[in-house]
DNA sequence: GTTTTTGTTGATTGACGAGTCAATAGACTT
DNA sequence: AAGTCTATTGACTCGTCAATCAACAAAAAC
């Protein structure tokens, strides 16, 4: 049966399947066997594809982390104004493809992942980075000299929307947090610039 | 050797080196042993007074909790009108006792223990709603209608705050969370209320 | 002064899990 | 058609760790 060119599908399986299990079970105390058994795999065929079980993280890291990003990229491209492209950022931000339970699980969880292994911090960190310079760049037309202060707190405000999700019950409340956040740039703006 | 009354002494030591090991190694991967060694004695011990890891868990847990709170009342005692009682809330969530690399650790890892453990999510969520009750009786005289959204904001952005901390290098700096949530505070009162 | 209760540990058990390896099999190369 | 490469797995190794237990020691109770 073995096909050729089977590593591409199987490493994007195995991502999958990885970000599903830590989401199911809450917590990276998901094992090998696990994810390769979800993927429909043997987990010696996981180690063959990926050498290590961080290895496995990180690409489901990269993987979370590229797919956000693409979504800002995408909801930026077809926004004008600092007004609309910053409300793009929101709603990309709490879009239905990243503000599932289980991708939120898994956000959570990289954050832990972060305090032990460096490259996971690494890609934390460019995550935090983008979207304060993303922010930044819609801000300083809109709050000058403030914009600073304004996408520190907005970007911390996002993160712990979504800490707080973690402890719900029932389906994530995307249109919920997008208001908090709304809220906040709303008077932030209102308060003082314009 | 054996003095007697000893079990107050040894359960607060291991509660004690569990919130220290849980912030050393930055995630819940920490053995009973090793709690148990930094504690002082045999992992055995630590069996014999909690019955099980979980147990030790949800101890740190509560004893974390249990501090803040203090903290938070004794702040509130001595604090007299909305604001200054708000500010005082703001003071006690980053003061030098809570705001610590390992209690934030510590922290980071109950969220991910209350996906799993039931009585952890019970114990967040009493913490989260009193946060909330706490802030809303300030900001009612404050913010009247919108104290309600005012609230959840504030809560989300102080858990925000918590989060990124865990990513930063170098000692916590509370005075720049503090002054986050004290300017999110500020433009929400001035913007509108008062 | 014997019995019971409390404190304490080293050794052990039993389970589980990451990573390795040998072996099998189809596909592509020459 | 022989050799090489990719795909794949079951079985195995080796380590780790939560939890238990038997045993010992000292204080309290009777």
């Amino acid at each position: 049966m073995p096909k050729l060119g089977m590593e591409p599908i199987r490493k994007a399986a195995l991502v999958k399947a990885t970000i599903s299990e830590i989401g199911r079970v809450g917590s990276l105390d998901v094992t090998v066997s696990q994810i390769a058994k979800r993927a429909g795999m043997s987990s010696a065929l996981a180690h063959h594809y990926f050498g290590s079980k961080d290895e496995i993280f990180l690409a489901a890291m990269r993987h979370v982390l590229t797919l956000y990003g693409a979504e800002v990229r995408g909801a930026l491209a077809v926004a004008t104004g600092p007004e609309a492209r910053l409300r793009a950022i929101l709603a990309a931000s709490f879009s239905a493809g990243n503000f599932r339970r289980e991708v939120v699980g898994a956000w959570l969880n990289f954050y832990v992942l972060a305090q032990t292994v460096p490259e996971a911090k690494r890609l934390l960190a460019v995550y935090q980075r983008r979207l304060r310079s993303n922010l930044l760049v819609c801000l300083r037309p809109l709050a000058g000299a403030r914009a600073h202060e304004v996408a520190e707190g907005l970007g911390a405000l996002i993160d712990g929307l979504y800490l707080r999700e973690v402890l719900k019950s029932g389906p994530p409340d995307a249109a919920a947090a997008v208001a908090t956040a709304l809220d906040y740039l709303d008077v932030q703006l209102k308060g003082r610039g314009a």
